[in-house]
DNA sequence: TCAATAGTTTAGAATTATTATAATGTATAT
DNA sequence: ATATACATTATAATAATTCTAAACTATTGA
């Protein structure tokens, strides 16, 4: 979903009613400029935040299903103890923080593009992502010790 | 862990007592000619399978923890709502076939060597690891419809 | 040898993330 | 407006994982 603000007709074209749960979580999600990553219990913080109402839990949890089902979002597993959630839906690549458990995109240029020479008889490839860890680098760190 | 069979030398060797459900473990995770990958219960399979006796499935869950800090497995993230381990411990690429949720490793030399032309200040590479999704080529199967 | 000790296993309880249920509420079409 | 299908909610259920505390065992060294 794009820059503007529609997100009742954004809904309605794939056949989703534009609740207000839902349209509020369109906002929280959409309304801005750079794409974003994102757990469950991040997006129920900033939507408490924003709204006067409060949402339940299973709501965002749904809706959030629902979104990725409609290629608003799409999760993303870097984790295995928990969901990470990006509204970049492209096959992208990142940079995962092991310190502060921050996910960052890494832009496609800074990659050169990934050739694979061997293939699975019968199977098509579907993405091809690149997950760089990295952590605080304890060379630096040493030198204020 | 290599190809020979003193699991209770290697045991002593970071530190951890011998026990009989350590050294099944090590049997069945580490006396074969392939690593493989491998998810908790799986292993409880395995092991059930190959012991007079039973393991707690707490005491596999800590052990697998343990091997993991000690180096002898790895963790894959690829699905969060699973978690897999891998007895390949370097930094390796895999594919993940999305039907059948099986990981395969993808040799080295099939993917070139992949550079990051951007780096984060202050922050060092732990790994550079690609995963490529695969799924059954429908376009094959459409000519047996 | 054989206790003393530290470390380990275990069953079961607790926790956490997530999903299901079923009653209530709401959007939409007529 | 009304009927209907769809959505939301609180709560219960489930599943994966971790915790607890009691029972057990490997190791140490007298
Ligand atoms: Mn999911
Ligand atoms: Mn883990
Ligand atoms: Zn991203
Ligand atoms: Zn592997």
């Amino acid at each position: 979903m794009p820059k503007n603000c529609n997100f009742i007709g954004k809904l309605r074209e794939v056949g989703l009613r534009p609740t207000k749960q839902r349209v509020k979580m369109c906002e929280v999600l959409f309304n801005r400029e750079k794409t974003f990553h994102f757990t469950i219990n991040d997006l129920v913080k900033m939507i408490s935040e924003q709204m006067n109402q409060k949402i339940s839990l299973a709501t965002v949890y749904n809706t959030v299903h629902v979104f990725e089902k409609k290629g608003y979002v799409k999760e993303i597993s870097i984790d295995s103890h928990k969901s990470y959630f990006d509204t970049n839906t492209s096959a992208h690549h990142h940079f995962f923080d092991e310190d502060t458990h921050q996910l960052i995109d890494i832009d496609k240029k800074d990659i050169d593009k990934i050739n694979i020479k061997k293939n699975i008889p019968g199977k098509k490839i579907n993405s091809i992502e690149v997950l760089v860890r990295v952590a605080s680098d304890n060379q630096n760190q040493k030198k204020f010790n």
